[in-house]
DNA sequence: TTTTAATAGTTGCAATTGCAACTAATTAGT
DNA sequence: ACTAATTAGTTGCAATTGCAACTATTAAAA
């Protein structure tokens, strides 16, 4: 049986929690599709679409729109860059910052979940298998 | 930093991987939306729409597309049962078992890559994780 | 310096997915 | 037996995502 199959789980784990993700961010005005760009923007302030897209290893059209639609909800702003007129950088607005803390919690809250039942160890083996796989299956 | 973060790693991991499946089902004519299904369907000969949404967590809806397009390629067909004229048995065309073992192969391939550098109890602890986080976050 | 490359972002398209409203068939309740 | 409720599956809609083609800007090569 596939059961043995990794996929099987990450795929449904990764569907459900973006279910989550999608009732517990609509308070905010946005979905599943944003969160990972605003809290690295909120780490990160001043960073590009370019560094975001890498480090998330997403598609840059898609981040280029989950952009746009955190700077129409004015949670984010661009400043262009003096030195290069193709990129600009990114911060959060007042705005954004005031639902930082809520939507760590959320994330935190979330994270909890999946983590029911995990000792510290497992916790970190999790994560340093997790950190591993992620890094095998980008560079293929 | 959110590196911490499990979402991060399961977020990424199953991007990537629907990619490579993407990419490598498209000789069949189907794309990473089909094969869990497909998968089930040979393993269990004679499912419904049904089990197949709740052994894989999924919503109806997206069962019932995929396997209109498994139907429309000619691997899948349906047969009404008898006593209840609501649902359908699904088998394997001969089509259909004919592709299996390629499907299978591609399948594993892209699950031993995720496993690159794991070694047998780092394999079986991670897969505990897996099931454990899927069972948290499904009954949520 | 002028032409060619590469880079940062944008946009349109198609596929996947969940949700809600729906149909048709079956079961339960009265 | 008849009505109400449940169940299996279908369909339309919106959101997310990757891809490819595109623009505009900067860097490299001639």
């Amino acid at each position: 049986m596939h059961i043995e199959n990794f996929g099987y789980y990450i795929s449904m784990i990764h569907r459900h929690t973006q279910i989550c993700f999608e009732r517990e961010f609509k308070k905010f005005g946005f979905g599943s599709g944003q969160y990972m760009f605003f809290i690295h923007i909120a780490k990160n302030e001043g960073t590009t679409q370019k560094y975001l897209s890498e480090f998330l290893a997403i598609d840059k059209g898609t981040t280029a729109k989950a952009i746009k639609k955190l700077m129409h909800l004015e949670y984010v702003f661009a400043v262009q860059v003096d030195t290069d007129h193709r990129s600009s950088k990114l911060f959060l607005t007042e705005k954004g910052k005031e639902i930082l803390p809520l939507v760590e919690e959320i994330l935190n809250a979330t994270s909890n979940k999946l983590k029911t039942e995990m000792n510290e160890i497992e916790e970190t083996n999790t994560l340093i298998s997790l950190q591993k796989m992620a890094s095998n299956i980008k560079n293929l």
